[in-house]
DNA sequence: CCGCTCATGTCAATCGATTGCACAACTCCT
DNA sequence: AGGAGTTGTGCAATCGATTGACATGAGCGG
């Protein structure tokens, strides 16, 4: 028997054409341009409020509705907006995401507001220069990239001479874009700082990949705090392929194995941590009674567990609504001077980083 | 001190002007009509080998990138689709998302291919049909659908007079769509079998609300193969508010306050499950020797913990290919006569619906 | 050498909405 | 009454690519 077995219904269809504003218009007996300007949100009140009223009304009745080429054609602007997300499955990013797509679509009240176009980056050889071009080719009017790489630059740089493009969530080195990011660095320290006030004397930390600026900079700071308040951190630089559950169980077998165990142990995410907490559950351990641990970005799983983590909320509403003015401002006037702002994490404390 | 701080830096950026068609075919000295064919993948034999390689050359080089708007307004087709997602945070729902993608993109090289436009249905009073209109406006030309309820019948019963209109994940009742979705019924039926085979006497499910035809559909399978197989379901029909752990956790006081307790619990996501397992960690109750559980979706949490869950696996890749392959007939041929098809999902035993 | 076909290209209309400019009808003011 | 504004609409050009109709010239058989 097949893993995946179907069943089947058949039906047809048949299509609809749509009417255009040439037609509305001799239905009306006015000039197009009279539509046009009526429905428009900017040049409503060069039209009498009698015939704008009128042709409101025929416009809804007969189920007109512009087409947003020709429009976009004609104008050189298609109040739309090119989101590209490098993973989907993130849970910051996609909430990242969304504020940026409800800030966006907020001023569709007044004015024509920005649509969002979102993609995501496909992991071939060129998905970047490849939707940055296919959002090119749609005439976007801005870009927002989230969580670009250093290897994207050359793409981005190229992308940027023509339309604006912001970056969110992480920033990138090589190229002076207009970015909206987190203070990963600040969030290490913040992790460390807190173990300490804890009194917390050894400790250690969970590093995602290296080759991540995100989580380089959460190492540094967390090391950066540690030799600041005199902690011990061992052991150094314990680095994961990939911050996933796995590693933290593989991480986890190797603190305790080693000697000199820490008492607190910070993740870099909150996956490593909830790795990290399974091996432990295997050995018998509980936190935080035998380690305190700290994840970060305070996903849904952190929340949900029996012991619900300390961990580090990312700013997202921070970065999205910076991200959204960015684009808003560089849309309405391509010269408007632009400030990259880099925002500060947050520890929420559900107590599993005090000491037992 | 404000929880969130900012950093900030200040810079400027200077525009670039795009080539078009006309000026293209001026540096060459040729038509534009002769280049518009020579960049064609359809018509292309239509001009000598010799001067479609000088144009393509030329046109790589002077960074030239046809205006699809143009294209699209002339063409009357925008090689465009139009996916919406009811909530972007659903693992199931994004995995599909991006194998249709993926799919979609595949033909990207032979031929114009599909580029999908993906946007998650916003929550507010007339999401849907917002998201419908705006769609219809970019001439998208087909919209794929993802998790839609009976409510959104009407909207899109009207889109699809305009353009294809193909449903997957969730089908519904109401309109006749092409679809390609999920048997939940033997979903449910699956697991109750799974216990019934591992000699389960006594079970429950943790139901989902039932007001979303997916959970009862899910119920209703378990429930007709607890009846066939002869097996005990208590209590009968303890329906959540929404399928997240914390429900999983009210659900599982319940039961554990009844006073005949099952062997075995179905819960409707994994969400669920996991919140049920929190729950009786803190009863001090391990699984699967106090409670055998299954879950539903195979999501990311379900592997990764401890003891890894038994649970359903969504057959994303046969839903996700078969509306892949609708939108692709339904854009060549809008008469083609499709297929709705209904996918059987698969248990993934991991050995927690076993009795201890 | 004539007419014919075929291969290449060019011409110009077209898709649908937007907008600068022109103009008519009115209001006001002296 | 006549000139200066003010409104409300219409006219027509325009955005950039596509494509059916047509022109040109080469090649070729009779």
């Amino acid at each position: 028997m097949p893993p995946f077995q179907a069943k089947t219904i058949v039906r047809m269809r048949k299509p609809v054409k749509r009417i255009n504003m040439r037609e509305l218009a001799a239905n009306l007996g006015v000039d197009r341009a009279t539509i046009s300007r009526a429905l428009s949100s900017d040049k409503a009140h060069l039209v009498s409020s009698s015939t704008r009223e009128r042709i409101r009304a025929a416009a809804t009745l007969a189920g007109y509705r512009p087409d947003l080429m020709a429009a976009t054609l004609r104008r050189g602007r298609s109040n739309t907006v090119g989101i590209m997300v490098s993973d989907m499955m993130n849970e910051v990013l996609i909430r990242v995401v969304r504020e940026i797509v409800a800030d966006l679509n907020r001023d569709h009240l007044k004015g024509p507001g920005l649509t969002p176009l979102i993609a995501e980056t496909g992991d071939g050889s060129d998905g970047v220069g490849h939707l940055l071009r296919t959002f090119l080719s749609q005439r976007v009017d801005a870009i927002i990239s989230l969580t670009s790489t250093e290897g994207d630059a050359e793409a981005l740089e190229e992308a940027a001479a023509e339309v604006p493009v912001v970056l969110a969530v992480r920033g990138i080195t090589a190229i002076d874009l207009p970015s909206a990011t987190c203070d990963d660095e600040a969030g290490g320290a913040l992790v460390a700082e807190h173990f300490a006030t804890h009194h917390h004397r050894v400790i250690c930390q969970i590093q995602g990949p290296q080759t991540v600026a995100t989580f380089k900079n959460r190492a540094a700071g967390f090391s950066r705090l540690c030799r600041e308040a005199g902690m011990r951190e061992i052991p150094q630089g314990l680095s994961t392929a990939a911050a996933v559950s796995s590693e933290g169980r593989l991480a986890a077998d190797a603190i305790l194995a080693s000697s000199t165990r820490p008492t607190a142990v910070f993740a870099h995410n909150d996956g490593l941590a909830l790795g990290f907490i399974e091996a432990m559950r295997n050995h018998g351990l509980a936190y935080p009674d035998d380690f305190a641990i700290v994840g970060f970005n305070n996903t849904e799983i952190s929340r949900v567990l029996a012991r619900p983590l300390t961990t580090v909320e990312y700013p997202v509403a921070q970065v999205s609504r910076h991200a959204a003015a960015l684009v808003r401002a560089l849309v309405g006037n391509r010269d408007f001077a632009w400030e990259s702002q880099v925002f500060a994490p947050m520890l929420i404390d559900r107590g599993t980083g005090r000491k037992c």
